[in-house]
DNA sequence: ATTAAACGGAGGAATATGCTCCGCTTGTGT
DNA sequence: ACACAAGCGGAGCATATTCCTCCGTTTAAT
């Protein structure tokens, strides 16, 4: 394979990741190549049908945040701060995508991901619940509805940085709330 | 103003509230009329142009969750627990309206909605914080911000019920980590 | 019963998006 | 250096969506 079609298929998967997260749904074909700076055969040379793209998408995505929850796994001791520490590396990793664009996939693609994925979610609510700082109630769905909510943009014509910075934030906020030893809602007030 | 008449024009402002927020974005005219069961022409008869149906749909909202706030505060004397259920009210009340069609709103509308709204923000968080229970670094922005993010749908495919107690749920959980009295970060792990 | 207000929706204009094709450019091996 | 295959770009047509007007029909109010 030749190096600029090489550097050209990065750039575009590169593109699309960025454009579904700013977006908040598929982007269109022509926005993706302009992005990526390659005319639009490239792009459809690199990926005959809008499938082949957003499998790109997802597959960079999915191995950059799993590989990260299994790193910490292996390296932070505490259960609830593995957790918070993934929920953020997933966070930057851009998963909001895989959420995204989920409608057009089909769950027999990428079975090893997936299963990676289910395992480390189950480990991390087992860790952070056998501390026993973890509320009873969170599961590892939880986890999943929570990422897709503060990965989402606000959509509302924040800087691309201070939206990040916010998103992290209330991400903390969240995370402290599930730390209540105490199941119910409402119990701290 | 004959009968028929008020009684479309009330279905096109929710049926367009419905849909911006099932879509999360800008409903096509074509697809609120259907909604709302009656034709296109009526639609354009009674909302010339896209601003004034969606600044209709924006007060409906609007009027509805500051109303719910300002009776909160006037009956639950507890602090968080009228942010709390301010916040649950305002989902409820279809308060993600406000931002998914903001780019296309001045702030100069509605001088006197968004008067009381601030009023109303401000109040919340200075009796919340009154208690002692609300962390430091929380503000009135955070609020808004907050509401944007738990009133957004999942886009998952999720049964519109199920979405609804999701959001609430996990809205319970961000509002319990908001009462950790210490304010940094990870201070529950 | 009368009438003016309101309704519905067909359908042409405007726009957005999807995709192909082919002449030009560029990396690579000799 | 050179040749040439692989790769690139983007004009431009096909298709899908959305916008909005217009007018014959229906209906509420008196």
């Amino acid at each position: 394979m030749r190096a600029d079609a090489q550097r050209n298929r990065q750039r575009l998967v590169d593109a699309a990741i960025e454009l579904i997260l700013e977006v908040g749904g598929d982007p269109s074909r022509d926005a993706v190549a302009q992005r990526a700076g390659v005319g639009i055969g490239t792009l459809y040379r690199h990926f005959p049908d809008q499938q082949a793209l957003l499998h790109a998408a997802v597959r960079h995505v999915l191995e950059q945040s799993i590989g990260a929850g299994e790193a910490l796994l292996a390296t932070v001791p505490d259960g609830v701060e593995a957790l918070r520490r993934y929920m953020h590396a997933a966070l930057d990793g851009g998963i909001g995508v895989v959420n995204i664009i989920h409608p057009h996939l089909e769950t027999r693609d990428w079975p090893d991901l997936l299963a990676r994925a289910g395992t480390l979610m189950k480990t991390l609510v087992a860790r952070a619940r056998a501390g026993g700082a973890l509320r009873a109630d969170f599961s590892e769905r939880d986890i999943v509805f929570a990422l897709i909510r503060f990965a989402r943009p606000l959509a509302v014509g924040l800087p691309v940085a201070e939206e990040r910075a916010l998103a992290h934030r209330h991400l903390d906020f969240y995370v402290d709330g599930l730390c209540v030893a105490d199941a119910t809602p409402g119990s701290a007030s």
